[in-house]
DNA sequence: CTTTAAACCTGCTGGC
DNA sequence: TGCCAGCAGGTTTAAA
């Protein structure tokens, strides 16, 4: 699945459809959640929140259902009884009287108790969340500086979780052609104007993202969740090997590093 | 400790 | 049209 910008537009839209609402049937393709489809009916959805790439649904029963979409969980809203996609598996289907929310594909799907979610495996090792808005650039700064991530090449550093939550390949190149550092560099060798540089594009490119609707398909990418996309998220670097850079106009360059590919410019990224 | 490589899950695309 | 290899915006695990 989709990066932070993706996740955070696909809980927003499931939030909308079922949340407040009390659950007419749950429904899901895992063994060991089957015993879920009894006690589920009758609970409220309170939230549907992100947390990096992972989506929580909240029950008022003190359960909360943890998803991961990984490259191809796909989530749908659709009318209450409806099953529309057969070409995918159904995974999870949570429904109320008017609509349900259905999800497919993904395998990273499990039901925890409220107060043991702190010890999830993948949620506890998790960053700030690089689309909270209580997040500041200066906040930022500052956990770049710290001794667990200074020492390390941005290339891997900015797809670490840990560091910051919902980052992910194409906010990588992105982020550093933004904020023109070459990926190889360290936050302990940038300058102080640099790191606030770096601080900065670590919000804004994301927010931007997420403000016009992540990804569209015109960009060569997948987009399912995206079905109301007038605008979209235009890359200046990723996936346009070969193009000119929107800044100077030199030739952008692919690369391998942190085991995935990566864009930029060499004239601007220094 | 950091970094890289491979494995894994599933789906899509392009070539034959 | 059908099949298969290769790739993918992710994450974990093992190895270097």
């Amino acid at each position: 699945m989709p990066e932070g910008p993706e996740t955070r537009r696909a809980a927003d839209q499931l939030a909308l459809a079922v949340v407040g609402q009390p659950l007419a049937s749950a429904w899901f393709a895992f063994p060991e959640l089957k015993p879920f489809e009894a006690s589920l009916p009758g609970t409220t959805v309170t939230s549907i929140t992100p947390h990096g790439k992972a989506l929580l649904t909240r029950f008022d029963n003190g359960w909360t259902l943890y998803s991961h979409n990984q490259l191809y969980g796909v989530w749908q809203v659709v009318d209450a009884g409806e099953r529309p996609d057969t070409t995918r598996s159904l995974r999870v289907a949570l429904e109320t009287s008017e609509r349900a929310i259905l999800l497919y594909s993904a395998s990273d799907v499990a039901i925890w108790r409220d107060e043991d979610l702190v010890r999830h495996p993948f949620l506890s090792k998790l960053g700030p969340d690089v689309l909270d808005t209580s997040l500041t650039a200066a906040a930022v700064a500052k956990r770049l500086q710290q001794p667990a991530f200074a020492g390390r090449a941005l290339s891997v550093l900015l797809l670490d979780q840990g560091f910051l939550a919902g980052m992910g390949n194409y906010l990588r190149s992105e982020v550093l052609f933004v904020a023109g550092i070459a990926p190889q560099r360290t936050p302990a060798d940038l300058t102080v104007a640099e790191r606030k540089r770096l601080a900065q594009a670590l919000l804004d490119v994301p927010r931007l993202s997420y403000g016009t609707r992540g990804i569209l398909p015109s960009t060569g990418m997948r987009a399912e969740y995206l079905t109301d996309t007038p605008e979209g998220f235009q890359f200046k670097v990723f996936d346009r090997d070969g193009l000119p850079c929107p800044q100077c106009s030199k030739r952008i360059v692919r690369k391998e590093l942190g085991g995935r590919r990566l864009y930029l410019c060499k004239t601007c990224q220094q």
